[in-house]
DNA sequence: ACGCGGCCATAGAAAACGCCTATAGCTAAG
DNA sequence: CTTAGCTATAGGCGTTTTCTATGGCCGCGT
C-alpha cells in the first residue's frame, strides 16, 4: 500500500471528484484514478460509489477513513518531529560533564543555549572525567566535556586548555613578589583538591617533576571549598583558571606567576561515541554552538 | 513514501540488522537496504547508524520510531476495520421501518440478525412510508422497509404481500358463517387506525372500489388499540396479516375471508439508495438475512 | 433536441522504480 | 591471515506508475 494511495483517498473523500483532488494534489487524474483503484483492490471494497456527480464514500470508505487520516497524521508529524530535531527547535540534549567544567563553563553555556533553542530539554549528569566516559558509553548521555582522554569508541573535538594557576590570599607575600619560585611555592602551605580527580594527580606530577615534594597541609573535595580556603589564608593553590576567573575579578585571589615552571594545564575536550553517525539535531547544535564560542571565555 | 519503507525501518529498528530484517519481511538485504535509504534520503536525515555489528538508531530514527509505529497501526487497524465491515461482524445498520414493519415484522428479524452478528449495533427509526423515505434520501437510514413506493433515487427489493385481513371477535357472528359477503361487512361497524397511515386510503379505497360506503365508527392511530377494539366488540376491522397472526392463533381474533371480494394486500419492499454502490457489510449482511427468511413467516 | 461541459474510466507508450543476484568493502574474531 | 558477518553497490530485468489522448456517460442550457 502507498501512502501516496491513501492521501488520494483521503483527498477524494474530502472533494468528492477526483479531478480536482488530482489537481489538488499535482497528479493527472487518471493516475490518481489508478491510485484509488489499486487501493480499493487492495483492502478488496470499493471505497467509493461512482456516481454522475462525483465520487461518494461507501459504508466501507466511511469505515477506513478514521484510520486513514490517522495513518497520514502519523507520518506528518513524524516528518515535523524530524525537522524540529534537524534545526534543534525541539528534543532532548543529555550531557555529562566533569564537575569543574559543570560548575564554571557549562552554566554560560547552558543559557546561551537554552536561548537559541528554547524548546529543547537539557540535562546534566555530572562526574569525574572517567565516570563520565563510562556514562557516554553505556549512552546515558550524548555528548561529555571532560578531560582529555582515549577510548577505541570515542571521538573527541578540542575545546579548551585548562591552565591550573596559582591563587594566593589578597595581601599575600608572593602577591608583590615580582618573582615567584617553584622553590617558594614549596615552602607554603599547599591546599589540594579531591584526591579522586585527575587534578590531583596533575598537580601532585607537576611538583614532583620539578623535584619539589609539596607540602600537603589540606585536602578538599570540591573546589569551591578550596577557594574559601586560600582566602582564609590557610594555604595557597593550584586551580583551574576557569573556577577562579570570578574570584581573580574581584580581586579576593590573586594569580601568581611561578617563573621557573612550566604553565600546567589539561586539555577539555567535548567526547561523543564514535558509532551514532554524525551529529544531528540538537548534539548537532550544541556542537556548533560549542565550536562557535570560546568555552573557557564565556564563563 | 512507501508503507514497505516505513515497515522495513520499525523491522531494522528492532532487530538491529538488515539482513535479519529482510529474511522477516522475505525480502533480500539489497531491497530492504534501498527502503532504508530512499526513506532517510526524503526525511533528509539517517535514521540509522551503520556499526560494525548492524544497524543502530540515531537520535533522529528515535524521533521518528514513534510516528512510524503510529502510521503502521493506523493501516493495521483500518484494514481490520474493514474486513470487521466486510464480515459485518462488527460495524453499524441504521435502519428506517414503517410501524407495522417495525412492530410486528422487525424484532423477530432483528433477533436472529443480532445473533449472527452481535457486535453489530443496529438502529430502527419508525415513520410512515413517506417519512422513512426522505430518512432514506437524506441519508439519515441506510435501508428502509416500507410499502412499495417508486423514486429515482432509489432501488426496491420486494420483501413481501401483506394481506390485509378482515378480523372480527370469537364468536362473533360472521365467525361461524361459511359465507361472508362485502355487503355484510359494510352493514357491520368498522373500525380503521390511523387516517395519516397508507392502510387508511388503501382500506378506503378497498371499500368505494366495491361501491360500498363503510360505516366508520372508529378511528385509531395504532394497529395495537385497533385489536383492542375489535376484542372489545366494538366493529370489525381490516388489519395487516402480521400484526395479527399472534391473536389469531391465540384465538383472541377470528379471521373471516369476504367471498365476494378481491384479496387486498399491499406489497412490502427493502428500499435503498441507488449511488451508494454495491451494498457491504452490515447492510449485505441485513440484505442476505432478508433475502434468506421470509419476513412474513418469522414474525 | 442537441451539443457542450464536466465527470470518471480506459488505452497505450514511455519512464521510473523496485527487486533480484552477485559482489565489493569493511571490521572483528578466530 | 583468513573467515565470517555486516551493509553498500552494481547491473539487469520485470513490473508499476505515470503521462497523454480518448471514450462513455449524463445533465444542463441553448
Amino acid at each position: 500500500m502507498l501512502l501516496a494511495q491513501v492521501e488520494g483517498f483521503l483527498e477524494v473523500a474530502r472533494r468528492g471528484n477526483v479531478s480536482r483532488a488530482a489537481e489538488a494534489m499535482f497528479v493527472t487524474q487518471p493516475t490518481l484514478t489508478a491510485r484509488l483503484h489499486a487501493l480499493e483492490r487492495e483492502l478488496g471494497e470499493p471505497l467509493f460509489a461512482r456516481t454522475r456527480r462525483g465520487m461518494k464514500l461507501t459504508d466501507a470508505g466511511r469505515a477506513f477513513l478514521p484510520y486513514a487520516e490517522r495513518a497520514m497524521r502519523a507520518v506528518r508529524d513524524g516528518r515535523q518531529a524530524l525537522a524540529d530535531a534537524r534545526s534543534a527547535s525541539a528534543g532532548r540534549l543529555v550531557l555529562g560533564a566533569a564537575p569543574a567544567v559543570s560548575t564554571y563553563v557549562l552554566p554560560a553555556l547552558l543559557q546561551r543555549f537554552a536561548g537559541a533553542y528554547p524548546r529543547v530539554e537539557v540535562a546534566v549528569r555530572t562526574g569525574h572525567s572517567e565516570d563520565v566516559l563510562q556514562m557516554l558509553l553505556r549512552e546515558e548521555v550524548q555528548l561529555a566535556m571532560v578531560r582529555a582522554l582515549r577510548h577505541p569508541d570515542i571521538e573527541s573535538i578540542p575545546l579548551y586548555e585548562e591552565a591550573l594557576v596559582l591563587v594566593v590570599p589578597p595581601g599575600h607575600s608572593f602577591a608583590e613578589r615580582s618573582k615567584v619560585g617553584i622553590a617558594d611555592v614549596a615552602s607554603e602551605r599547599l591546599i589540594f583538591f579531591d584526591r579522586t580527580s585527575s587534578y590531583y594527580e596533575l598537580t601532585q606530577a607537576f611538583f614532583l617533576s620539578l623535584g619539589v615534594t609539596p607540602r600537603e597541609v589540606m585536602e578538599l573535595d570540591n573546589i569551591e571549598s578550596a577557594k574559601k580556603m586560600v582566602q582564609r589564608r590557610l594555604g595557597i593553590a593550584l586551580l583551574p583558571r576557569t573556577a577562579v576567573a570570578g574570584e581573580l575579578a574581584a580581586k579576593t585571589l590573586t594569580q601568581v606567576s611561578v617563573t621557573d615552571a612550566p604553565a600546567v594545564s589539561q586539555k577539555i575536550v567535548v567526547i561523543r561515541r564514535r558509532d551514532q553517525g554524525r551529529p544531528s539535531g540538537t548534539v548537532a547544535a550544541f556542537l556548533n554552538l560549542l565550536r562557535d564560542s570560546d568555552p573557557a571565555a564565556v564563563a
